[in-house]
DNA sequence: AGCATCAGGACTAAAATCATCTTTATTGTC
DNA sequence: GACAATAAAGATGATTTTAGTCCTGATGCT
């Protein structure tokens, strides 16, 4: 339906609450569940799912949990959505070279071969450090303008 | 799945055919369905999509068929995209301004936004007369590299 | 009238989506 | 070192979407 499912929705939302943790800090499914608004046994498949992708490492038992396989300033948006969804092809044709029949005839391919191209520029543009300075930025706007929204109300 | 879906390539195709017509042209489904190397029975219906949409007029009986409601200069593939699978939101995010209650604070929702308008952008960026003449041209440079292929083989 | 052609609905198989529940492994504690 | 608590891993399942097919009817040309 050429939209994210909600398990690379949630993926990235793990992620990045994993990557605004301390520095060799494991998390709870049960903390990011709550703190992301995920249902929990639905986002423990999920961190299996980015385990075996190699992004997240786990540790089972009595204190165990989850905590990024590399630095957040290494993790990308991308990355995040490719680790669960597969590879990103915006149309079938982009799968493989070849794979369309009407490929060299086609005036449409290059143009989803570029919206992919641009897609991918967008989505590896910052990577998880980044963006959870921009989140915390946005909670302090947010708490400036929602004061005053609660007065103008 | 971040994908289009068949019924969106199926559209674009009878559209860019439709479009390569001479004007004033009634086309035929199977016509479309044999050219576009489309099951005509499921093209029938995304026909049927199409006339409720508005992009194409139909004519029942003999000489019936499918007509552009207007001139292919003035037709994008996001409108016809849109017109068989509903407005493109990248992101459950972006369906609804507030829709997701963790906007306010979430980083990647600019992000969304702005891979989003990117790929309208380029969705909008030719019309489909210039994607035929694209076509065109791409049917004569295969022609030439055909010839030089077969020979290379 | 009869044929060509679109319109529309009923039906289906397979896959994806969005989960929940059960099992298995690990570890801290006694 | 046994064992209960804890937490990941795996199995299972309901619902929806996708990607079609097929048949009956409506409609318009000749």
């Amino acid at each position: 339906m050429l939209q994210l499912t909600r398990d690379g929705e949630y993926a990235v939302r793990a992620i990045l609450h994993l990557s605004s943790q301390p520095m060799g800090q494991v998390t709870l499914v049960n903390e990011i569940a709550e703190a992301q608004d995920v249902p929990k046994s639905y986002l423990s498949k999920i961190m299996q799912h980015l385990v075996k992708s190699g992004l997240v490492k786990s540790r089972r038992g009595a204190r165990g949990g989850f905590i990024l396989a590399k630095p957040a300033d290494q993790i990308t948006l991308r990355e995040t959505i490719e680790a669960i969804e597969g590879p990103i092809h915006l149309n079938v044709c982009l799968i493989k070279k070849g794979e369309c029949p009407r490929d060299e005839v086609c005036p449409v391919h290059p143009i989803w071969r570029d919206a992919q191209n641009k897609l991918f520029e967008i989505l590896d543009s910052k990577n998880m450090a980044e963006l959870v300075k921009d989140s915390e930025k946005l909670y302090r706007q947010m708490h400036k303008a929602g004061t005053r929204k609660d007065k103008a109300r």
